[in-house]
DNA sequence: AGGTTTTCTTAACTCAGGTCAACGTTTTAG
DNA sequence: CTAAAACGTTGACCTGAGTTAAGAAAACCT
């Protein structure tokens, strides 16, 4: 990848110049996974944040031995567990490659300290922190106001890729629900 | 209020001078709610940020005619739909004072304004939505892990001025259930 | 292709929360 | 102070997700 594709990527959340786009981008340094690996695993004490260039993860928690996905990462997009990040605590997110990736890594330290120099680094935290709220606040509101079928015909609506991509139990666990009470959900949706 | 109240306020995000402190606060005016009042409405085209200096006030959506609490606000904290003035769509949080209050408020738009002039103020958005983000992000994770039983056992443990000072059938739709559920789980909690 | 593992479905049963309705208590407002 | 409204509890019944267990189907891997 260039600093091309990085660049664009940037557009998306707030204007930078191509001399900012370039300092941030130089702290940023390639990596890969395969199916199955890990990029974090619950106790770690995580520095860093990730781009994912290509490729699917899956973000989970652990809760007596079950597994909650919290949501999946298609790139481009940025991942990472950012409270762990900022709190300094180990974090409890794994984050999981469900096929081979490709990614840049970056420490937050780095980030925060180039910000001093360039403050729109600020503004992209800002804005990313907005939308990151905005999305999960959407889902917790799912959580209140909507049923399990509600909730699973929302995310066919609103995130096909997850429907075509993702196995079943991980859109289960996504939703909240056990693989065997999706199936009956998915029953019921088509028998009506 | 002076400024030196505000002052110390934005303290407890990030680290402001004098100067800047002044500019920002410049911005806000003076309000009050009788309880009751609603400080915006489902529907309403918002503008403002709310500083709330004293008093609690309540948030919260419309599903089908029930009132789905999302959130409570003791003084001295801020309050708004950072989601709806973002996106400058018409909000669908209710505000409402559940006892007098008294506010300062701001124009969003002006504080964008501001910013230019101060970057700071896009980092003090920037720890706003990082702290916003990582309690919902909470909030969210308990609705998956946690039944109504623990919600509210955490909720005691957490924010007791919540137990303390808000009305059960408000708790009850804060923690997802009904109150007659929620008359139950204490029952049930007391019985053991 | 064949064997293994992973994934998906179905069934029987349990149980917590929702719904509806009634009733007693507390708070509010005139 | 009193009537009305708001609030909290309880009971009977219903519904849908969890649990356990089994087996079918699909994907994976040499």
């Amino acid at each position: 990848m260039t600093n091309a594709v990085f660049y664009q990527f940037l557009q998306r959340f707030c204007p930078f110049t191509e001399v900012e786009a370039d300092a941030l981008f130089s702290l940023f340094e390639p990596t890969t996974l395969t199916r199955r690996q890990h990029l974090q695993q619950e106790g770690d004490h995580v520095e860093r944040v990730y781009f994912v260039q290509m490729g699917i993860l899956r973000g989970y928690y652990l809760k007596d031995g079950d597994e909650i996905t919290s949501n999946f990462y298609f790139g481009p997009t940025l991942t990472g567990d950012v409270v762990a990040l900022r709190e300094k605590t180990p974090t409890r997110l794994n984050i999981q490659a469900l096929e081979d990736c490709t990614l840049w890594q970056a420490k937050l330290a780095d980030m925060d300290a180039l910000s001093l120099q360039y403050p729109i680094i600020y503004r992209l935290f800002m804005v990313f922190f907005e939308r990151l709220y905005a999305f999960n606040h959407k889902r917790q509101l799912s959580f209140i106001y909507d049923s399990p079928t509600d909730r699973y015909l929302k995310l066919f609506a609103e995130r096909p890729k997850v429907m075509a991509q993702i196995p079943q139990h991980y859109i289960a666990s996504y939703l909240g629900i056990k693989p065997e009470s999706l199936s009956r959900i998915r029953k019921r949706i088509m028998h009506e």
